[in-house]
DNA sequence: TTGAAAGCGCTAACAT
DNA sequence: ATGTTAGCGCTTTCAA
């Protein structure tokens, strides 16, 4: 067996070479605990020693491991966000926001997506908690029993958003999918429209907000039959225009369409402008999102507008809020949602 | 002072009392070793010892903690990737491919955010190097030189994407952009037409393509002045149709418009047919990017598409043939383009 | 094949 | 205001 110069056991080394926050100190000859306070509390340390300090960070090129630095505060910076498809517009201009104002608080995220499946949804959840997030927040609600298990289980604060449900796993930003679709109807009847006609994506939240939208009409017109297509996540622009086809082949006489996504929107109103009917005199035309095109198709596309900028921001203070964690922070926000008129309707 | 009843000194104890690895092999009845590699390398454990491990993880509801497991073994399982704007459409493709392709082999993905602006970028990458990921993927090349020397120093593997430069810092995915741009100039040429303009977005990869394309008419007509516009990012429809109203006013005679985003190229024939203009016999429209909706225009758009899947999952593919690190790997994957021809022009 | 020891790089807690 | 000590929860290394 070897034995060291010194005639003790000869010890593990793997460090991986690379500069520590002990270099820094040895550098600027201070303990490793007054480095760390330099940098992360510098008001806490002698003017001068944060000089001396920041002075090796950059001699010796410095860059902190936020690895260990989470494991030993049991704060990680980081935040879960799960969408159901990174490819869909609509929560862009939410996962933008909600990244900014986490990023200027020192909070990075990382990216889950879901999918549309609830099956894996458990699956994935426990693949983000095992990052010991500072927060996980959904686009939509926690379906999955299992998941909501797991989510309670980890103890990490839950942010569900576009959304409005009965029982929240933690905290809640977001408004009611049904009454964006009640408020399409309520829309088209008040612009005298009668026959109403709807084309969905099959999403969770697009099919709530068709269901507050039958559910409308029907408290209205008890037993009436609303012509509806259904179409596939993701929502496109040709899926749009195969599907209003559908709908006139089908009914004739429809007067007004809602649109689950104002990129089908944009496909009723292309098919509509190729075959020469106008619109809104033929037919009226709504979407939602709001989406950054509406204000400018021809005609303008009157729209359901749900600020995913607002949603992200609420849910970036929630979190910042929670971290805090003096008073109890509250657990719901409703952001509400609203119509947009323009031409098409 | 305070001693304990064996009198002994006080120990500090801040264990976050969550399950650890620890409980698991307690309750397994094995050591924690063995625990982990049940866990991480099942082939290299007796059968009956994994499956007792397998029970107590249930049993406990066990979720390990990848903070511990990154710092351990210096291997994160994350990959940050670098987006200019997460609202740009364009790369969305480009995100989901890449995430997929990283998620099944157990990686996680970490999002930055660029602006659009340099300055900040070098200050963005150490904020990500800061998490010790096993790879950076960035869309574009690395300008900034402050930006490249942290990189190299991290020693981090670095995928730079959407771009041919001559000199990547590390491992490159991409297309000639300025080819792009050409291959939009030629192609309006062997059409027939002569007075080509250009709608270019402001960002560093647009601003290529606009390049190319510049140059390409040039090399045919030189001295030839080209009717362009400048638009701000992001490009939206908006923008492009306000741009081709530009010019028109400013030159009545153009016959071919190349936009460099398909949204721009949208708006240009929503504009066209708001004032009767016919596409393509007036006007024929080039885009750029193939998005999803271009194939479902009126009339269809012909545009050139850089495949943002196939980019995402050759960047994959890249990271975790070097983590493997048997052979040197290549270091450029120069995916192409191509135009796709449909009515617009 | 399994286990014991050591330590990854950092910070909380305590002591001065 | 600064330093010392003892881990955070995991895996590498070495020994059996």
């Amino acid at each position: 067996m070897a034995i060291s110069p010194e005639g003790t056991k000869p010890r593990v080394r793997r460090s991986s070479g690379r500069i520590t926050l002990a270099d820094v100190a040895r550098t600027a000859g201070v303990a490793p605990m007054t480095a760390s306070r330099a940098l992360n509390s510098p008001a806490t340390v002698n003017p001068d020693m944060v000089e001396r300090v920041r002075r090796a960070v950059i001699e010796t090129g410095y860059v902190p491991n936020l690895l260990a630095g989470a494991l030993a505060s049991a704060r990680s910076l980081l935040v879960a966000v799960v969408v159901p498809s990174i490819a869909s517009t609509i929560y862009l201009e939410f996962v933008q926001a909600l990244r900014g104002a986490l990023a200027s608080r020192g909070y990075q995220v990382i990216l889950g997506e879901s999918d549309y499946a609830h099956q894996s949804e458990p699956a994935l959840l426990e693949a983000l908690i095992a990052r010991r997030p500072d927060a996980i927040v959904t686009v939509g609600a926690v379906r999955s029993e299992a998941g909501r298990k797991r989510l309670l289980a980890s103890a990490i604060p839950v942010i569900e958003t576009w959304d409005m449900t009965v029982e929240p796993v933690d905290m809640l930003v977001g408004f009611s999918q049904e009454d964006v679709g009640r408020a399409a109807a309520d829309f088209f009847f008040d612009a005298g429209r009668r026959s109403l006609a709807i084309i969905s994506a099959s999403d969770d939240r697009a099919a709530m907000r068709a269901q507050g939208f039958l559910a409308a009409i029907r408290a209205r017109n008890p037993g009436t039959e609303v012509p509806s297509v259904l179409i596939p996540a993701p929502s496109t622009l040709g899926a749009g225009r195969r599907a209003f086809v559908d709908l006139l082949t089908r009914h004739a006489s429809i007067d007004a369409v809602f649109c689950t996504s104002d990129m089908v929107a944009l496909g009723v109103l292309t098919e509509a402008k190729a075959r020469g009917l106008r619109i809104p005199a033929d037919v009226a035309v709504m979407g939602f999102g709001d989406l950054n095109f509406a204000c400018d198709t021809d005609p303008p596309l009157t729209t359901i507008r749900a600020d995913g900028k607002t949603i992200g921001r609420e849910a970036a203070r929630l979190i910042l809020e929670r971290s805090g964690a003096t008073a109890p922070t509250e657990r719901i926000v409703d952001v509400g949602f609203s119509v947009v008129k323009r031409a098409s309707a």
